[in-house]
DNA sequence: GCGAGAGTGGACCTTCCGGTCCAGTATTCG
DNA sequence: CGAATACTGGACCGGAAGGTCCACTCTCGC
């Protein structure tokens, strides 16, 4: 069964989330999913960072298929997919209690910062969010104004998110993200065109 | 003497903004400081905690002398003072490497995860940098757009700054920072009302 | 000169943790 | 059946790290 497998990065990922890499022990991980003797986390995996990466993987994973999907959806029209998109990161911090971390940040930059395979496999991350959002705004281009870089603006939205997702961690508190969020929704959209404006109210 | 103390902190600040706290051992800190044995170590700190707070108190203070000095420099236009200071982060973090952490970022929230009382303590340093920022911005709500909200625009920029320091830092590259950087400056430009420009070119 | 605090040097304790080894049982599938 | 694979349980190892203890020297102010 690779059940299991999956069951022990859930649980990894979860403790992790919650208290980072370091202060996860395999034997943390090991009594969360309800495994018996090391040797059988061993049966699974060759050691500690092995773990690391697939649980990185998974977050790659998941965030790919929740957090950038909507940023492809083709029913919606591409800036009101980026707002739903940043309404999504701050709901699902918010159902975790100011402690996960949909996407990247938090534990994620303490494990970049462990180990040098994880620091590239995270700045792929980062990358590949950027490129998803860069995409977005490229399509959205002939109405914004003279000089407007989706490059650049999509790696501003992503620090913005970030930043605010460890502020709220350390604030323990929803309420300054969800502020943060709306200006930048509305930096955004200062970006349109006058008359350009959406199909949307 | 106190030197001696300061040097420790000195040696400990260093470390953990290269290395993160967990990663610093005390012994690590020991050879950096050039002491020599642990008691001598434990003649100034009782815990490795107490270091801890010790550090943090320090970038608490050299963040206020430098960084928040800007602030309220009499001198200068305050809108101007407020970029001046984004540059200043910047800079300093570029002149690290990209991984120094000149005001919070970093370490302190791998720190704040750690223990509680750290993360207070962090949370402080949020706050506090907030109202300098808050201040700032109070003093030209005179000439800021209609529904300007200063104390979200504090949260907003360091939020951003954070974010900026965080993906700087991952990608070991000072571009991404300085054009987020610019972003942001430009950003608090746009709150400016029309013809109530500062006196500056 | 004497006593306190600074500094030296190292042995040592304990706990935690990543990782190994082993011996055995249950399950499943050709 | 028989062999591989999954699972159980625990002993064990080696190293790192926080922290204690101690015996001793140096230096400075009273």
């Amino acid at each position: 069964m690779r059940d299991r497998r999956a069951q022990i990065i859930e649980s990894a990922t979860s403790l992790i989330n919650r208290r980072g890499y370091q202060q996860t022990s395999v034997e943390d991980v090991i009594k969360d999913a309800g495994l018996c003797g090391k040797a059988h986390f061993y049966h699974y995996f060759k050691s500690k960072e092995e773990l690391g990466h697939a649980v990185l993987n998974r977050q790659f994973e998941t965030f790919a298929e929740r957090g950038l999907a909507v940023l492809r959806d083709p029913m919606l029209d591409p800036l009101e997919r980026l707002n739903v998109f940043i309404d999504t990161v701050v709901e699902s911090h918010a159902e975790q209690g100011c402690q996960g971390t949909p996407c990247i940040g938090g534990f994620t930059v303490e494990m970049a910062e462990e180990n040098e395979s994880f620091r590239a496999r995270v700045e792929a991350l980062f990358e590949r969010w950027a490129e998803h959002i860069e995409s977005l705004l490229w399509e959205v281009r002939p109405r914004m104004r003279d000089g407007f870089d989706g490059a650049r603006m999509a790696r501003f939205v992503i620090a913005t998110l970030e930043g605010a997702l460890l502020m709220s961690r350390v604030k323990r508190e929803i309420s300054v993200m969800e502020g943060i969020a709306e200006d930048l929704k509305r930096f955004i959209g200062l970006h349109v065109q006058e008359g350009a404006m959406s199909h949307r109210a």
